[in-house]
DNA sequence: GAAAAGTATAGAGTATGGTCTACGCTTTAC
DNA sequence: GTAAAGCGTAGACCATACTCTATACTTTTC
């Protein structure tokens, strides 16, 4: 599909997707079979892709961090030990995330409580 | 206490310290009874609320929230059920977040599986 | 009393993650 | 067959959160 499709499917703007690009998190390939232009073609999978990504800046993870999993993911030129080591780690670090996140929480329900005993904290 | 104690004892570099005084995060003030310069005093309660300011912010919030937290929070100038509602939001927003985050998690622990058994993705 | 260290203000520079504009060419729609 | 929409590249611009430099004055230390 064109950029323009993958942007509609996937809901991050052509704009985006390009930045993406640019930067290697994704690619397109031209169609070698169409001389008349250079636009690329952008590949069904890279939906899945683009869905992890979307997931994982959400969970707090770098555009870097992101396409350093990815790449190492989808390659196949790693070993599996290799791979199993990088989730492992990124799963360690979501559960730290969690463990903070709250931590702040009780924090805040305390500084309700302080609210609503004393008014002004 | 002048900044550089703040800093030493915070744990938050001068720099970043003058950064946060700039964008009114936090406010040393000018001790009148010393003319012959206008270095700021810093309170010690300033050290209370930098600790806040470093687990919101590992928590995913910008600075910006943070100020309008700590300032309707501390001004005392605010009804008590509107620093509530405040607080019951960011409390809200957390619980999303680590919601979010165990999906994420899920998520990897799925990839984990598909490596060992299929090695690549 | 001179050098070193600290303070203040102002502004430049950096990294991340976009977002937008301009340009030129191609394709599509009417 | 022409206007509109889409594509590609390049580069400017923006917000956030620092980080650093320059300049000038003050305080501390030896």
């Amino acid at each position: 599909m064109l950029i323009n499709e993958l942007s509609k499917r996937s809901g991050v703007t052509v704009h985006t997707l390009r930045y993406y690009e640019n930067i290697g998190l994704i690619q397109g390939k031209v169609n070698e079979a169409v001389k008349s232009n250079n636009y690329k073609d952008y590949d069904e999978q890279l939906l899945d892709r683009i869905e992890m990504i979307k997931e994982a800046k959400e969970a707090g993870f770098t555009l870097a961090e992101i396409k350093h999993m990815l790449d190492r993911l989808y390659s196949g030129h790693f070993p599996v030990e290799e791979q199993l080591q990088l989730v492992e780690a990124k799963i360690r670090e979501i559960e730290a995330k969690i463990t903070q996140l709250k931590q702040v929480k009780k924090l805040l329900e305390q500084v309700k409580k302080d609210v609503r005993n004393g008014g002004c904290v």
